[in-house]
DNA sequence: CGTGTTTGACCTGCGC
DNA sequence: GCGCAGGTCAAACACG
């Protein structure tokens, strides 16, 4: 195989206005040629996006070791000097998510799973949202003191017997991050897995080792490359050019076999 | 008309 | 007991 052909093989060629004379003018012989290097090109963009995906996954890994390495120092230094009023806000949101024990000191609170998560945004996207796949139900919104941007609340409405609540604010830091607090565990499946937002970082992954299994199974290469084919689909549907480009040859088609 | 959102009121825990 | 802040409720409203 020669290297031009190969360096071609990512140009996609787009045609978004083509006449059906033109397409009939076209030996079947060169129709058919083209059908084969459009299979060839989708197999090795299917390639490529396997390739991105393993590389993503990998770095992805490699960031979460980095962050428990970096979080596990700062805590260490943070501990000399915390208040403890300070340590017990903290645990909830830093370290030991997970506690199937009430704290002899907190005999009240029901501690069940909670995680957070951040969602980086658009600066165009002004919506608290962050799609997981579930249905929420916003029940309430309110100012908190640290942060000017409104905090949300919401409760999965998917199952009515669903316990899990999911809190959402936007980061102080970065605006653009979107903050989501979830409690609770779902006791039903995951409804639809088709709109999810990936994860920028989840603050659990970084603390949390027996979290940080469980996320890495969550997030695992098959699923990854589900969300990211789900979320390319939905970013080329949205093209309005693509789109018109697809109906065109799609028309070509019909045209041909007329 | 059913479902989801908005928003002010209310409840609860905590610190002083 | 009082005030503050976070969380929840529920009536009103919007939307498909």
């Amino acid at each position: 195989m020669d290297t031009s052909s190969r360096d071609k093989s990512f140009a996609i060629d787009l045609n978004t206005n083509p006449s059906p004379q033109n397409v009939n003018s076209i030996p079947h012989e060169m129709l058919d040629e083209e059908l084969i290097r459009m299979k060839e090109e989708n197999k090795k963009l299917t390639t490529t996006l396997t390739t991105l995906c393993e590389n993503y996954n990998y770095l992805q890994t490699h960031l979460i070791e980095l962050l428990q390495k970096h979080n596990s120092e700062e805590q260490n230094s943070k501990l000399l000097s915390r208040k403890r009023k300070a340590e017990d806000d903290h645990c909830c949101e830093n370290s030991e998510i997970i506690i199937e024990e009430a704290s002899p000191k907190k005999p009240r609170e029901i501690r069940t799973n909670v995680s957070t998560v951040c969602v980086k945004t658009t600066p165009s996207d002004q919506s608290a949202v962050v799609k997981d796949g579930y249905h929420w139900r916003k029940y309430g919104q309110k100012v908190t003191r640290d942060n000017p941007s409104p905090r949300a609340y919401y409760k999965c409405s998917f199952a009515p017997s669903c316990p899990v609540k999911k809190k959402v604010q936007r980061s102080v830091e970065d605006p653009s991050v979107l903050v989501a607090t979830y409690e609770g565990e779902h006791n039903h499946p995951l409804p639809s897995q088709a709109q999810v937002t990936v994860p920028l970082i989840n603050q659990n992954v970084t603390t949390n080792p027996s979290f940080l299994n469980k996320f890495m199974q969550d997030i695992d290469t098959t699923s990854l490359q589900q969300v990211l084919v789900a979320q390319m689909a939905s970013s080329l549907t949205k093209n309005p050019s693509f789109t018109a480009a697809v109906a065109a040859a799609i028309s070509g088609k019909f045209f041909e076999y007329d």
